[in-house]
DNA sequence: TCAATAATTGACAGAAAGTCAGTAATTCGC
DNA sequence: GCGAATTACTGACTTTCTGTCAATTATTGA
């Protein structure tokens, strides 16, 4: 029974898919302004009464992007967690598999801060925005799991008041911001550079780190070590596809 | 000859200010997506063509209005900044003035963050934009100078490596957030709830000292005390109309 | 082979942005 | 106070998009 929707729907989902691949590259190429259905059913070759079949609207096309990606950078964050690194190591590979997604995807990164944008929140539906909700919890989970971990194994320790799901979703907040996509400037004028690797928001992580694990954790060469050790341990195979896709 | 500029110049400065004083009321009521020149228009009694000749594009409303609100803010902030309070006092005090903004004006707090989605970026003038990074620069500016102030008094101690600017960035980034106007999704998973005081934020601010600053300045009862001390020796006046608002 | 079902189309209605030629009001030199 | 010049205002118009739907074409399975 299971199987019974196999060919029809296998041909609904590729059409689904390329119609959000049109939209990907049509943002990447000439931004969000130049989105519409009907330059996705221009590009597709399809009507666009076809693409209002799979979208219910422009916003849910958006909507959509941004979920698919989430697949991806919760497949980072999973092989992060299935990994046999200690606690301390997974949580500079969760932080290290956010910075892979935006640079693998940075679309589907930027979609993330619009769909949550006022003008585009109002118009989905409260269903959509719970599984956006709920994708988000997850990658924050990955976290929060990560740092119950430590605290387990005594690797920081937390103030009594504050709960491992705080500290998830401070660490969160300093790493998920929009990367500015091409832009020099960074949202703050502090003019914060992306270097390249896992930069700036780190150094705040190991400030936290300072007050949580104590120096030795944080401290310079240990910790630009364990980045370099985790990164090489985990994801060299996506390294070496930013390093490619920075070339093109 | 400066003042020569005078009735006519103000009453067109009157003449925009009540259209964005319009545009907040209706996006204020009916969302974002219920602001368009034509409202506007009808609301203000003029037609569409005067509007445009006050602002270019719905978007300049917007980028108008969250400029406006910026001045609020940055007179927030002065007062922390001029005040005879110590450096650490206005690191507090400027996270209680964030707290306030975002309470006082939620309308023009919002914006900040839809006027920075890629969808409204596009569509706005590179200067428009370079004056919107400025006045965010200002604000990040005024902790880069209260950290640095605190540094000197050997309140807190950086890193070697890190820079005033780097935690004045990370501080921003922990506390300038959407602040879900109204609606009681978090923007992560964590489910972190606004208790209507300098709540959540603070905590990781709190736990940042705990590495910088040491326990004796983190710890649960000075934190709160010192909290509750600034908020009413700077801001007694705002917090009640922040009480006032929200009986309204 | 053909009837039923599914997929696709594109013309259409509606709404909003942004333009601009024309009109009204105001100012200022005299 | 008069008329010219400047400034402010208007709303119909064009364009561009979204989202709909009745009609058309393709596919399937009996």
């Amino acid at each position: 029974m299971d199987d019974k929707l196999t060919r029809k729907d296998r041909e609904r989902q590729a059409r689904s898919d390329l119609f959000l691949n049109i939209a990907r590259d049509v943002i990447e190429k000439d931004g969000y302004h130049e989105l519409s259905m009907n330059r996705i059913a221009e590009v597709a070759e399809y009507s666009k009464g076809t693409i209002y079949l799979h979208y219910a609207s422009r916003e849910m096309v958006l909507m959509a992007l941004c979920q698919r990606g989430f697949q991806a950078w919760q497949d980072l964050a999973k092989s992060v967690l299935e990994s046999d690194l200690d606690a301390l190591d997974k949580l500079f590979g969760l932080s290290i598999a956010h910075h892979i997604y935006a640079q693998l995807y940075p679309v589907e990164y930027d979609a993330l801060f619009l769909v949550q944008a006022s003008s585009i929140r109002e118009k989905i539906s409260d269903d959509a925005h719970a599984e956006l909700t709920t994708s988000i919890g997850s990658l924050v989970q990955a976290f929060n799991d990560v740092i119950k971990e430590a605290i387990e194994a005594g690797t920081i320790t937390l103030p009594s008041d504050m709960t491992a799901a705080q500290l998830a979703d401070g660490l969160w907040r300093l790493l998920v911001r929009p990367y500015a996509g091409g832009q020099a400037t960074s949202v703050s004028g502090a003019a914060v550079q992306d270097t390249g690797h896992p930069g700036d928001p780190a150094l705040i992580l190991r400030t936290i780190l300072t007050g949580l694990g104590g120096a030795d954790i944080a401290e310079g060469a240990a910790f630009a070590e364990r980045l370099t050790r985790v990164r090489d341990r985990l994801f060299s195979d996506q390294m070496a596809a930013v390093r490619a896709k920075s070339q093109a």
